[in-house]
DNA sequence: TTGAAAGCGCTAACAA
DNA sequence: TTGTTAGCGCTTTCAA
């Protein structure tokens, strides 16, 4: 910038007015120390702006997803850079991996990096690590997952709520006996999911300590055996709940193995792309990521501009799509 | 910083040697030091340092996608943080959209947070608008597709011999009449696929001017409607190659409205989820975005760490994944 | 082993 | 309309 104020032959304060656009130049000094910059191709350094800058912003924020490779997480991604990137902000993305460690490791990483701001998919114990930060201001929304330990902004899907429809579907369908087939437990949404799922068989008058359930299903392989044993009992279930894509992924694969796709009901948490070219269609609850990044995106502006509001939970509802798989009636 | 110093009773440049982990403190100080930056919930700023420190790095870099949403780009993605987190590199993601104003318009973005390299996938006519920084040593890998006007590092998929094997493979299996189904021509990848995938049909000693071509799909409808037209010819081809994967996905529904799923061939680049879970399964030319992510974060690193050999073109081969479609004999 | 002073590139505050 | 000075939080240099 000092450069660039000698080249044009004017002060330095003046370059800075004229490369942050601001008022009081006139045009003829703003053309030369323009071109001044062209000639040096000189660009702006944000990072020792903001240092001095009031508010001293950054314009970026912190994005922890679990994987910034799993299809929900990256609609997630890009519903929130899309509503971020109108503003000029720029997201720093982090995969946590369902790490508690990774989480705090990666938080602090940004904290280092000064984000104006953080949207985390908490997965440690506790998020009251946080705090301190937190109450200095600095804008926080929990996404897919609600925090433990301090009070924040939080978006999520109705979990609970999803698979109690998950669960009627099956029931309207004349089911019965249904099977349970989830992730680790220790995720707060598959916690969710189950409870909500047993609860309304319950309420229907399914005796709930007779219903099959399997969880800790953290990849297809797992689920896949899970679903051939549950199959393979005395007792076997005519339909099936799948908490998660890659647990419905092996139930998909173990009923075609046994051929009985046609003949045990599905119904699938979260929607996935060809959902509706299997045999038959997959019914699924869908989630809505974008609605969720947006929704993340637009709290996490509002308290960057400084909303003071009540932290809050915000659901997105989700939404049963019928494509077959749900509606195949109880075999004998 | 300074109320660190202060409270422990000690000089700034001895906090900053503590936080930094240089030696040359000793044992008392460093916990007298430890306990006030505790005691502060002091965080080092990283930015403010990078201003004065020799080298003057960010620990960031920046990474431009198609999508991040596009599950091809986020395996990618996820490769190049896995290599980058373990040096402590945090990285900024952004999207293109194909489009190459956002190009330049997040390159700038990025330029003005100083990160310390660049990985993109080019889009615009002509890179050369980065040679200023490259020239000043900013490290820059392009990744998928190779840019034009300047001379950097670049890795890509074999498109041209993948695209070249699956015509082959058509070939093996009795097929001359094939069709090409391929994305907008101003992408550089579907250019060599289109060229890869005719030339060996061209050795074959098929007249290449007879062969069907359809370009231009960007999504799955067009492309559905595409099939849906060639198929209903007079001529129809008993074999189709689909360029890309919403291309695949439109004609795989074009082929089951049909009810010609199992009556013409059909071979897809890039590899997907559930391919294999299709009726029949779908054989691929599979490309490996993990092995492009992991390749692209060693060039930049090699670069970040010095590396001043020439720029290359790093090739990672595709392959070949027979799963049923791609086997289908030539109906009369 | 420790610290004082200078300065990284920039903006705020104020003066001309 | 323009420029000067101080200082953001830190690291470098150099002296104690």
């Amino acid at each position: 910038m000092r450069d660039v104020a000698a080249l044009a032959g004017v002060g330095i304060k003046t370059v800075s007015r004229v490369v942050n656009e601001e008022p009081g130049v006139s045009e003829a000094t703003r053309q030369r120390v323009l071109g001044a910059s062209r000639q040096l191709n000189y660009q702006l350094d944000m990072a020792a702006g903001s240092l001095r800058r009031a508010g001293r912003k950054t314009l970026s924020i912190g994005l922890l997803l679990p994987s910034v490779a799993n299809p929900f997480s990256s609609e997630i991604h890009r519903a929130l850079e899309d509503a971020l990137t109108a503003r000029g902000i720029a997201v720093f993305a982090a995969s946590i991996d369902d790490d508690a460690e990774k989480e705090k490791a990666l938080v602090a990483a940004f904290l280092g990096r000064r984000v104006d701001g953080l949207v985390v998919t908490p997965i440690a114990r506790s998020q009251a690590y946080v705090i301190p930060e937190h109450s200095r201001d600095l804008p926080l929304v929990f996404i897919d997952r609600e925090p433990v330990g301090i009070e924040a902004d939080a978006v999520v899907t109705d979990n609970a709520a999803g698979s109690a429809r998950a669960a009627a579907h099956l029931l309207e369908h004349g089911h019965t006996r249904v099977a349970y087939l989830g992730d680790r437990p220790d995720i707060q949404t598959a916690r969710e999911r189950r409870r909500g799922f047993i609860e309304e068989l319950g309420r229907a008058g399914v005796a709930t300590s007779t219903i099959p359930v399997r969880e800790g299903l953290h990849d297809e392989e797992s689920a896949r055996l899970a679903a051939h044993e549950l199959l393979s009992s005395g007792n076997p279930p005519t339909a099936i709940f799948s908490s998660q894509n890659l647990v419905t992924f092996g139930v998909m694969r173990a009923l075609r193995e046994r051929g009985e796709n046609h003949r045990v009901a599905l119904v699938g948490f979260d929607d996935f792309t060809l959902a509706d070219m299997m045999e038959p269609g997959i019914t699924v609850i869908a989630q809505h990521p974008e609605r969720i990044g947006k929704l993340a995106a637009e709290r996490l502006l509002a308290r960057m501009d400084g909303d003071e509001s009540a932290p809050q939970t915000y659901v997105v509802p989700s939404e049963l799509i019928v494509r077959g798989s749900g509606e195949l009636p109880p075999s004998t």
